[in-house]
DNA sequence: AAACAATACGAACGATCGTACGTAAATGCA
DNA sequence: TGCATTTACGTACGATCGTTCGTATTGTTT
């Protein structure tokens, strides 16, 4: 049986149009690099005529693609997000919720510190210290997707003490607290610290067990 | 009784000598103003242009005192190191090793971050995202910074242990959540949360409590 | 007194930045 | 088949960057 309103064949042009096709192709190219550089130098050490560079293509051709430098900024905050979801935060969710989902977000995000996904290691470590004084989309972009992630964490601390697998604790205070302790991690990695990562661990697994 | 050896006066001639007294003098305003600028925007956000505009001197000028970027980029690191001892560190030598001390240290630093001494917040919390993945002297400098403050918070840590104010804690363990717990305040901080000296106040005395 | 040292300025350099404009090629739509 | 849209490139503009050089001023030393 067809679909009622079948007068609505209504295709994406995002989908079918062999241009944007192209262009979200070209854009995803230079984003994927651009959250590289920018995880090592920051948001700042982009610049069209670096990035034209490194891909050997023409500088007005990535204007072209992203208008402004603003732009630029967001769409690699975008595409960082993306990255991370792919990397640490989607594997996760196949874990039971509350404690061993937590202990899999917390390995995602050591291995995604360590290995690391980005060249410059944590990509909001690096770069929300730049931009947390600077008002502006990017800032609220960048904030944005800070406290999507503490929320993520605040809920899996809310399903263990649910389940009774740890004590009652204020699960904002300790979302806050393991972010805090990840985002040294990262720095401490990034200066050859070779203890970072079991410190870690101990650390949050102090937060994971009952008393 | 005069000193055996008195054919050695040698008056240090930074402090007789008017020239380089003038230097030091305008080497001070320029990176005490220098540290406000990067703990806002970064050490790449200094410019000798900018500088230059921002104290109504001239460019070649302030090139003079430092003859090149990457020296005053440690002069400023060295400055903000001189301004936070003043504004955290020595307030709190005179009270009672230990928890008090440690009290104290936290209470001078969320001063320091909400006030804030540099208008835009921890300066290293600023700056050390920068430059951890960039190998150099100011790396370094930043780098042995940051294991000076730890190394203040472990020992006042043991000092508190041994005296039996607190249980026995890897000092350099929570030394670390410590530190961590600060960058992540002041970046909420700068982040408009409401919340955040509570939150850091109660995460820390978590540590300075006997359970 | 003359010789030297340190600070400060002005001018100029090559380089890179973000952006604007014109043009060419490819693709979709009428 | 025309016409509009999107991507891509080349060029050029003004601004700012770090650095070099020459010169004047001030202070110290001999």
């Amino acid at each position: 049986m067809e679909r009622m309103n079948d007068d609505k064949p209504s295709p994406d042009p995002a989908v079918t149009d062999g241009r944007l096709l192209r262009g979200a192709r070209s854009r995803r190219a230079v984003t994927r690099h651009a959250v590289d550089v920018a995880s090592a130098e920051g948001l700042n050490g982009l610049s069209l005529g670096r990035l034209a560079t490194d891909l050997e293509l023409s500088k007005s051709g990535i204007q072209t693609l992203f208008r402004t430098k603003e732009n630029l900024h967001l769409a690699t905050v975008d595409a960082a997000r993306d990255l991370f979801l792919d990397a640490v935060v989607r594997p996760a969710q196949s874990t039971a919720p509350g404690t061993a989902r937590l202990r899999a977000l917390v390995e995602n995000w050591i291995a995604y510190a360590e290995k690391p996904l980005f060249t410059g290691g944590c990509f909001w470590s690096a770069n929300l210290p730049d931009f947390d004084s600077r008002p502006g989309p990017v800032r609220d972009a960048l904030a944005h997707q800070r406290r999507d992630w503490l929320t993520l964490i605040s809920t899996e601390l809310r399903n263990a003490i649910d389940a009774g697998e740890i004590r009652d604790l204020d699960t904002d205070l300790t979302a806050f607290q393991i972010d805090a302790i990840l985002n040294a991690t990262n720095i401490a990695l990034r200066l050859d610290d070779k203890n970072a990562t079991t410190r870690a661990r101990r650390a949050i697994e102090a937060f994971l067990t009952r008393p």
